[in-house]
RNA sequence: GGGUUGGUAGCUCAAUGGUAGAGCAGCGCCCUUUUAAGGCGUUGGUUGCGGGUUCGAGUCCCGCCCAACCCA
């Protein structure tokens, strides 16, 4: 990179500069007392501990200097002066810039605003930094920066950094919950002959020593199910799948999904613990933004009203996430917005729909017209959690069909903040039906039929209920991410050419 | 793919078609416990890229790139 600015050039210089006086600029091994976090900890004034951080203030005040030492764990202020340290390390020091990482040895003491600082007596360089980092009050606010330079805006922007933590918590947590409830991890190929186990554009890719063209997954379903008939009763992956679809503000091209299967269990016991599970990691997340409980809620565990805020801070929605979450049949929510809506002819639903303010284009058969009303009129308007049960069979064509009425399916569809979080299916074990619906749902292009699934099938599958859980959107939802790209750490942009 | 908004110094932001500016950061000087430290001085620009209109363009017009939001 050759766009060198005085900015650059000074900091390289001073690197040069250090290079000269034997130092390293760029560290070595460095014993510390602990993250800067530990070491406000074990602060007592007097005792001697050691820190190490990047150096993010620097406050001149002639003969003594404070610095500011941070890492993710926090801030420790540093204090330097002519008369503690030796010449040699107040040359190294005119030689430091912000931004720079520096290990310190000093005593703890408290300054008269009873700040704990450490009194430095020895000073290390553990990284020189050669461009300026963003500014101190304002950070980093440009959107595409922050994204492209995902490393400045963790620097930077504290609450960034906390939604990261807060989805590593995520993770941890879901793989705890399933694991003491006797769900295995595993791990299936994401390398695939056929792309299944749901309708979506796969990434075509090439092995070259094989001669073969595979795609990337786009779910894990179909070898979790194989699973099911090698005898694991309860299983679970949580990892990337790829879909070569549109961006948006709630997609992006790869994304984290939870599926999990269990053997010999429905839909309805698979509602029962995915609720259990959400509530659990709500309630166990730390460092949440702080929320208050309601009148109604009163007793109730206050971190199960999720809060999401405006960029002023502003309560723009809360989320109540309080047990039992509500159940409802997919036609009577419709009924919801129309009464009369399944007695009408065709051409009524469509006059409803402009009545009602939602675009149906001509094409649509009239389960999507439905379908329409449903995503606009009831599934974004919902923010509390609302289970979906007894889906019509067009809009789900893989699960198991209902008892008592066969236009029906057992599954569920979980919709939390406007969106869909997860869907939950009695999951479809007969190989003969299965192979009618992928024939269906293939059309003309039956190579897309897998046929090594149909055959494990045949084998036996016993009956299982199964779900899966974007993490993604679950992270947007537990943290108030308006966008998917804010809960991501690296999302897919365009390279900008420079 | 369509619409809207935006891209100016390292960062955060200004600038009726008329000399491109401020704060922070940087650099120099003063200051022995400051904390958005303070005071005085000072450096820094291919205004996203390429054309055009004009005596004169950050600003107006055309094309392109990137991003955000909305829509399909």
């Amino acid at each position: 990179m050759e766009d060198e600015n005085s900015l650059i050039a000074q900091r390289r210089e001073k690197l040069e500069a250090l290079r000269a006086t034997g130092a390293n600029p760029f560290g070595r091994a460095y014993e510390t007392s602990g993250d800067i976090a530990e070491v406000r900890g074990k602060f007592a004034e007097g005792a001697t501990l050691r820190a190490a951080g990047r150096i993010t203030a620097h406050r001149d005040m002639g003969k003594s200097h404070f610095v500011d030492l941070r890492d993710a764990t926090g801030r420790i202020q540093v204090y330097i002066h002519a008369k503690e340290v030796g010449p040699d390390v107040i040359e190294m020091f005119k030689l430091v810039d912000l931004g720079d990482f520096i290990g310190v040895e000093g005593t703890c003491f408290l300054t008269k605003t009873g700040e704990p600082t450490l009194k430095v007596h020895q000073l290390e360089m553990l990284g020189k930094s050669l461009r300026p980092l963003p500014e101190k009050w304002h950070g980093l606010q440009d959107v595409e920066t922050r994204y492209r330079q995902r490393y400045l805006d963790l620097v930077t922007n504290e609450q960034s950094r906390a939604v990261f933590e807060k989805r590593i918590a995520i993770m941890r947590g879901i793989r705890n919950f399933l694991e003491t409830r006797g769900f295995l991890e595993v791990e299936t190929p994401m390398l695939q002959a056929v792309a299944g186990g749901a309708a979506a554009e796969p990434f075509r890719t090439h092995h070259k020593a094989l001669g073969l063209e595979l795609y990337l997954r786009i779910a894990p379903e179909l070898y979790l199910k194989r699973l099911l008939v090698g005898g694991f009763n309860k299983v679970f992956e949580l990892n990337r799948n790829f879909r070569n679809e549109g961006i948006s503000r709630k997609h992006n091209p790869e994304f984290t999904m939870l599926e999990a299967y269990w053997a010999y269990a429905d839909f309805e016991k698979i509602a029962e613990l995915v609720e259990e599970m959400i509530c659990h990691l709500a309630e166990t997340l730390e460092g949440r933004a702080p929320s208050r409980p309601t009148e109604s809620g009163a007793g109730q565990s206050p971190s199960l009203q999720i809060e999401h805020r405006d960029a002023e801070g502003n309560v723009t929605r809360t989320i109540n996430l309080t047990r039992p979450w509500r159940r409802a049949r997919y036609r009577d929510l419709i009924r919801e917005i129309d009464p009369e809506w399944f007695n009408y002819t065709t051409e009524k639903r469509r006059e409803r729909c402009a009545e009602l303010g939602v675009e149906v284009n001509p094409r649509m058969a009239d389960y999507e017209v439905t379908q329409q009303i449903f995503e606009k009129l009831v599934e974004e308007k919902t923010f509390d959690p609302l289970f979906v049960t007894h889906c019509p069979k067009e809009l789900v064509p893989l699960a198991k069909q209902n008892a008592e009425d066969d236009s029906l399916v057992d599954v569920y569809e979980l919709i939390i903040n406007g969106q869909e979080i997860s869907p939950g299916y009695s999951e479809l074990n007969d190989p003969a039906t299965q192979r009618q619906r992928l024939l269906e749902q293939a059309g003309e292009e039956t190579q897309k039929i897998d046929e090594e699934f149909l055959l494990a099938l045949e084998h036996g599958m016993p009956s299982a209920g199964g779900f899966g859980l974007g993490i993604d959107r679950l992270t947007m939802l537990l943290t108030g991410a308006e966008s998917i790209r804010d809960v991501i750490l690296f999302p897919l942009l365009k390279p900008k050419n420079r």
